[in-house]
DNA sequence: CTGAAAGCGCTTACAG
DNA sequence: CTGAAAGCGCTTACAG
């Protein structure tokens, strides 16, 4: 007697379910349009775009859908819009404490304006970041690449696709957020020459890095004005590693002050020229790039050219949110200040013996 | 005579792409159906799940695809299958380098098994994090959530809906993945008894951290294992500041040494210790919990437990694929060993005078 | 092994 | 302001 065979009785058809879905399935537009006595367009539009609807209709169908607890389901409304409320934020690397104020300030920014944030790293890899750039192309409005590795071109031809802003590079014809490192980088090699260094190297980053390149290009033109000597030293990795190894090379340059590509490098640069017995600053200055977390910590704290991270991140969600929503912004480069963070690390140079 | 007005002529329907598709918008399996010469569903057969179609008509359509640098449409998959290949990590702060490596050990086990990470955070607050949570739920095959602030039964109700992996926390009925902390504990506070301390006080993390809760109970039960005394201090905020702030209360305590509830808080205790002149480990020692980035970069570098973080993070990912996957995996907790890392802030104290 | 068809849950011209 | 219908690009029982 229970169980009568009627044909709603037939198995249902639709994808089964893996995860126990608790007898009730989530409430669809057609569910509210039956509560609400409506059509189901009526209920699209009444939630989609408030405004559209008489204002009785609009509250028949928010009361319905608050009474089913109804969510739209993003990849039904994905499908026929292209939109996806969602940005892609790729990183030159995880672990690299840089890129973590960049993802908090992208982060906050996104979530203020209702967007999700997915996250991916190239591992410093051009291959691997060109490979999870195509990847999110797919789900995201827009992206961004923070320190990206690959060629203008490739990242030129993502922007073809879907609204794409760099960090901490320029890309023709792509719209970027960069730090200005002129001010810090002058600040800084002002006040090494203040204390008497006559001679400063460069610890370089990838080669790949836009950056890297421009920091050096800082570095050399400050260094002319104050008539101080400059050496590039390359670094095998921008890490505390790559810090610790470049330290030869850095005794051998024969320069008191040396300037890192970035903060990394500096701490593992200090880090073995203490554990060799030398003396910072007495007997040689140390500057880093960017004022990570934990620049201050170090024995003595890190002297920095400070990059606004946090705000680079946030300028570039909300550069991206602008081209997604008022279209046709020209594409342009906002410049961050940098600025000088004096701190124990750098000094005036002690006469030997 | 160009532009007759055939049917085909007629605007086409179906979104207007904002961003220029460049004149050709993706392919489809229909492109690759009638340039392989098959049905629509074969190709779909042959691109979701190989081995369902003949050799030939699988390399057919594997050669159409690649001609047509076709991409699939992860909505339209999503769609009818509810399956996204995505899944979501929810920390509670995202400026807390606890979460970075959690982060990285996640997103590289998803990664590497083509899921997508999405990043949110709770900003320590109960209700933000449900708030990320639902709408996370609505995007994501599962969920990771690591120090959830919110209740057990929201954790629950969550992981009815979709699977849930929690890491730094015990949720019955919940999969978990939590660092063991009596082993490093034990060795921290032998080591601490072995250097002369018998009061030892313990600033703990916020209210409603499990793990705040687990560390403490560690720490009394070491302490009468050793027979120390043990005080408990409260935070206003597991961070550098917070660790600032309490540095008053651990002088009043009058112990000798203290484990703080986390790394950031240990170093904040003791620059706010040293600013006051007192001298670490000589006159108080210090042993912060996690051996996050920067820990060793203190002066005296910091004695911490460390906690595996990446293995928490790729084992939480992990154990989230096998849910998934294989599903009717028993939920179960997977512990990992924490580890004393002995640093330079504790040791002997020193006679005052 | 493969075709033909229905359906996933929305949005949006098109008419009224 | 609102209904009815078509379509977004897939997947998957259902038949052969």
């Amino acid at each position: 007697m229970s169980e009568p065979k009627t044909p709603d009785a037939a198995a249902p058809r639709g994808p089964v379910k893996k995860h126990a879905r608790n007898g009730k399935s989530s409430a669809t537009i057609y569910d509210i349009a039956k509560v609400a006595g409506v059509n189901p367009s009526t209920v699209s539009r009444a939630l989609s775009k408030p405004g559209r609807v008489s204002a009785k209709t609009q509250k028949l169908i928010e009361d319905a859908a608050a009474e089913l607890n109804y969510h739209v389901n993003p990849f039904a409304r994905a499908l026929p819009t292209g939109r996806t409320s969602t940005f892609g934020l790729i990183v030159a690397d995880i672990t690299n404490p840089t890129f973590f104020d960049i993802i908090r300030g992208a982060e906050t920014t996104a979530t203020a304006r209702d967007y999700t944030l997915v996250l991916a790293e190239s591992a410093e890899s051009a291959v691997t970041e060109l490979k999870a750039a195509r990847r999110m192309m797919a789900t995201v409005d827009g992206l961004i690449l923070a320190s990206p590795r690959m060629d203008d071109d490739e990242i030129r031809a993502l922007a073809r696709d879907k609204p794409v802003v760099v960090i901490n590079r320029e890309v023709d014809g792509v719209p970027s957020v960069v730090p200005d490192v002129n001010k810090g980088i002058s600040e800084a090699v002002r006040s090494l020459a203040a204390n008497g260094h006559t001679k400063v190297a460069f610890v370089a980053g990838p080669p790949q890095s836009w950056m890297s390149a421009r920091r050096w290009e800082g570095v050399q033109a400050a260094c002319e004005w104050s008539r101080v000597d400059a050496v590039r030293l390359e670094s095998t990795k921008p890490t505390v590693d790559g810090g610790r190894q470049v330290a030869r090379d850095v005794r051998a340059s024969g320069a008191t002050a040396v300037l890192t590509y970035n903060d990394l490098l500096a701490i593992g640069l200090m880090q073995e020229l203490q554990a060799a017995g030398m003396v910072v600053p007495d007997q040689i200055s140390i500057v880093g790039f960017d004022d990570i977390f934990g620049a201050d910590f170090t024995t003595p704290p890190l002297t920095t050219v400070r990059s606004p991270l946090g705000e680079c991140g946030s300028v570039a969600a909300t550069l991206l949110l602008g081209l997604l929503h008022d279209s046709g912004e020209p594409a342009s480069t906002v410049r961050v200040e940098t600025e000088l963070v004096l701190r124990g690390s750098s000094g005036r140079l002690l006469p030997a013996g």
